[in-house]
DNA sequence: GATTAAACTACACACGTGTGCGAAAAGGTG
DNA sequence: CACCTTTTCGCACACGTGTGTAGTTTAATC
């Protein structure tokens, strides 16, 4: 039941000063060959493990990096942070991981927790209610580092990794169009999210360029969620002039639009043409398979990381945000 | 650029003494109560947010929990993960996340940087190739508190949440019997692991106990990944006596076995029934629709937290490890 | 063998917070 | 007004580690 042996248990035995000790761990030129030796042997032979708590404390930093995502259990944000965790613990870090759960109040206390605990700086994708970005302008102005991924706050000038949402949709958009579809719709996310805005703005623009006549009744302004995609898909069927293809702002969506659209006896692709975003595993497996836009999950979470990590090392010198757009990959499957 | 406020910056500016500053915050009753309000309110006025780093050095105790999993990324962990986080963050703990990616070396490495880090107590699912369990017992002698979850140590005497595996075989093996399905096979997970034993347990006791005749050559031992029930779906067809159902050790693996047989043109359920293990989201839209066994993975999870929690609050008095054993579900779909 | 440089060790203080104890101030009693 | 109790606050030290500096020992040089 006795705790962690420190380095003063390990003076004690050894008849040192435990400043010797310490210097001998850390190779410190002032310690005897011999001693040093002596020292790492024995704290081997003790397993002692350096009390990071304290060493933080007295160098100002710690080896924590604060996570925080909408929801842990998400395939998308799980498989970032696993890439988080890859890069932070080559490099000696510990990942701390919180979920806001889509609300801006427990992000706030995310935050505040994390700079208790004296983080070296924090990753975030923020929830659908962060309506403004107070807290992690405070959170800078005491010294924090942020990196943004995926869902950003345009109003920080920080480092951001995002996937390439604008150009997708466009492509993703126009391929339906090239495929013969006459009336895409939109099954859109939340607006207040930068993801939502950029993916309709790449709707819009494919529309537009390809000389198609734009009908915002085509787009219904949801959530993220499957369910989300079957209220959509419900009122989009009810219109005069309904779609015959659908461009969906993610994965969950078209598959709660495919439920929708089997329950009602249509046909995909031939009767609704589906396209979604962020290949989901399921849409490999769904039937028909969907056809979606990869997103590079775990190279996002590895690059948030390392720019991170990057900032941290270097010091607040001359540090210039780095804005990182990572390309995703159309695939084809059955639904368009 | 300024650090986060201390109470020593609180007490310059009130002309107090930092301790009675420190004091206020905690409403201990030695301070005049207009003193402590004129704290309080200076306190929120300048964001103070209490180093935890100094708190827990001071204490000898952390608001850190350590969850150590195979690969985060895995929708069941992630899950498991949401879970613990839930329970953990409204008791005003932290969670550190690591992942062993299957390997005993990198799980001990987690484990020393958990350790230096002094959380408060783990929660840990073994990774495939962790033979002995050395380096936990080294953690529970120093008071290391450990709470094992899924995949467990059998040989340590902490508290465990597991599901029940053999009893939840056994019920699918002997749908599978009852279902007319004459010889049954079973794509088996890691020796190593509990979960794979009480599973191949469930299924042979499921055999015999309906007068079946046991037959090891349908038992494929591989592994948890797709890539495992390819292998051994594939060596199973090749068997002159070949299986007509198959009982899968958990869902990927079932899903390698859909994608053998799909190519080979045999049909599920007909030529072969399929039950699989864990309930993963893919099992419901693969078609056919998996039959399989339902975790509550996210429950496993606050479970898990919560009684890691109740042992760090009332200290090492008189601790008796717990086991839980969740319930499980069988889910009838289309495979089998 | 004395002098000086080099090699090594120990002390003091710091990081931010918490606690036992004593001191000072305020209030109450005879 | 002297004495005692209660309230309120400050001091000293502690947690484990790290660093500047002073001190001591050893080796090297003449």
């Amino acid at each position: 039941m006795k705790s962690s042996p420190t380095i003063k248990d390990i003076a004690a035995k050894l008849n040192l000063h435990y400043t010797t000790v310490s210097r001998a761990l850390r190779d410190h030129p002032d310690v005897n060959e011999q001693t040093r030796r002596a020292v790492k042997e024995l704290a081997k032979k003790m397993n002692y493990q350096p009390n990071y708590l304290a060493r933080s404390l007295k160098r100002q930093k710690s080896n924590i990096i604060g996570v925080i995502v909408p929801e842990i259990k998400h395939h998308f944000f799980s498989t970032v942070i696993s890439g988080i965790e890859d890069v932070a613990s080559k490099a000696g870090y510990v990942i701390l991981v919180a979920q806001s759960n889509e609300q801006m109040e427990r992000e706030i206390l995310n935050l505040n927790s994390f700079i208790s605990s004296h983080v070296s700086g924090i990753l975030v994708s923020i929830s659908q209610t962060t309506k403004n970005s107070q807290h992690f302008k405070r959170f800078m102005k005491q010294g924090g580092k942020i990196v943004f991924f995926d869902r950003v706050c345009e109003d920080i000038n920080v480092s951001k990794v995002v996937v390439d949402d604008y150009d997708s949709a466009f492509r993703a958009t126009e391929f339906l169009i090239n495929k013969g579809y006459k009336k895409i719709g939109h099954l859109a996310g939340s607006k207040s999210l930068n993801i939502s805005q950029n993916r309709y703005k790449g709707y819009v623009d494919a529309i537009k360029k390809n000389g198609r006549r734009l009908n915002l009744d085509l787009v219904y302004w949801g959530g993220l969620q499957e369910e989300n995609g079957k209220q959509g898909m419900a009122r989009l069927l009810k219109l005069d002039e309904r779609p015959d293809a659908i461009f969906a702002v993610n994965d969950p969506v078209a598959i709660g639009a495919y439920d929708v659209l089997k329950q009602r006896g249509l046909k995909i692709p031939d009767d609704m043409g589906i396209i979604g975003f962020s290949d989901n595993p399921i849409s490999f497996f769904i039937s028909p398979p969907l056809t979606t836009i990869h997103q590079p999950a775990f190279e996002m979470g590895k690059r948030a990381a390392e720019l991170l990590l990057e900032q941290i090392e270097q010091g607040s010198n001359n540090f210039k945000p780095k804005y990182e757009i990572l390309k995703t990959e159309l695939i084809l499957r059955g639904s368009a």
